[in-house]
DNA sequence: ATCATGTATTTTGTATACAAATAGAAAGTA
DNA sequence: TACTTTCTATTTGTATACAAAATACATGAT
């Protein structure tokens, strides 16, 4: 197999655009505050016109805020916010869910599963960090098995913008205990096609993150 | 009341990512064709880092695509794009249509109705251009009352990405008059604020619009 | 005649310079 | 002292110039 022969020519718009995101959902640039153009691109090592072009996307992405001459900031979440993000996305996901029963191949699923079974590895382990991440490909992936593009774009979108809430949110064990309970319960319901019931299983997932994640708003 | 005393000091770039986009959902700009930056921001009379940074915009939005090196294109839907775009579509209406009748104020549905009528004097007389915008409305304004900012921007986008294809669509009388029984039904739920029954009836209306638009594409 | 290779032209990407707007500080007025 | 008002420093917005890449074309070899 030939992968990745392919020299990584990504545009330097597209390398601001992650490196940016990336800064901001790690929480570097924090939320509300300024952006200050001329130091981020001294940092970056680029000139002003790619980095402005990759505020642009990032303000479409919902991640930034550009105000008309008076520079950018780094979009802040309110708990409203929060909420109604959360409301669409686990209603997204009930989506996937009956999607992917509907169209997954056998194979993609006994994938996911495995997938789950590591997580629940880590989970035994109380291994936070590598868990999180697993837990975020599951999602993806999950979704990516509805074999709709636009949905599986809005729910990254959704994931990026909520991903820094939901790892904080996530630190008391009876949560986390809880997020475990219903992925076994996806699971179950993804190794048996019953698609109502995953999409059932993973909006509810979602609105228990809520309850997990309000009160660190 | 003093509405719109606000001098419309939009940024060149608001301009340009609205008239662009306006361009491309008339058509004037065909869906595969090359965007020809030289020539664009001559007829537009700006300069090349607006008309640029517009572009990003409208490429996170989905309208555009810009290939490194080069240049950009009005992005094409495939049949199965548009498919895949009215299936998240139709589910998020869905919730719209739920969370309307939990959250939206006796007035809010008053008002709706009362759209609601004058589309049908509209569809009465056949007058398929004001009828068509008012319909854009409706959707529009029915999702503003689930009270939920990111649903309605996703709702907005998709209605934005659609909204050519829509309107091609809905030529043959007997599609329009399908399109108008399924609104009726939407509002008889709306007045009962019967959530679950309107989401039902949104989500079948959007499925029903797939198979009026499928054959023109 | 066709294909490959090299060259010219066009188009795109990036950097920078200049203009305009904003926010902050200082001075003046009530 | 509080409140304007004006001026200045800084930041942002826009235009343009230059560099790099891609495409189109022409020339020559097979």
């Amino acid at each position: 197999m030939v992968s990745s022969l392919e020299i990584e020519n990504r545009s330097l718009h597209d390398q601001v655009v992650s490196k940016v995101r990336d800064l901001i959902i790690e929480g570097i640039l924090e939320p509300g505050s300024r952006i200050d153009e001329a130091d981020l691109i001294q940092k970056l090592g680029v000139s002003r016109t790619p980095f402005r072009e990759a505020l642009r996307t990032l303000a479409a992405e919902g991640l930034v805020i550009v105000r008309p001459s008076r520079g950018s900031t780094v979009r802040k979440l309110t708990a409203a916010d929060v909420f109604s993000m959360l409301e669409v996305l686990g209603h997204l996901e009930q989506l996937a869910g009956e999607l992917a029963c509907q169209r997954a191949s056998d194979q993609d699923i006994a994938e996911l599963v495995d997938l789950h079974n590591r997580m629940m590895t880590r989970y035994a382990a109380r291994d936070r960090m590598p868990y999180y991440k697993m837990n975020q490909e599951f999602h993806s992936r999950l979704t990516a098995l509805s074999q709709n593009q636009p949905l599986q774009e809005m729910q990254a979108n959704l994931q990026a913008r909520l991903k820094r809430i939901r790892y904080i949110g996530n630190e008391k064990p009876e949560y986390w205990a809880g997020a475990v309970a219903d992925h076994e319960a996806m699971v179950a319901a993804l190794k048996e096609r019953d698609g109502p019931r995953l999409g059932q299983a993973m909006a509810t997932h979602i609105k228990n993150t809520w309850e997990r994640v309000k009160d660190s708003l």
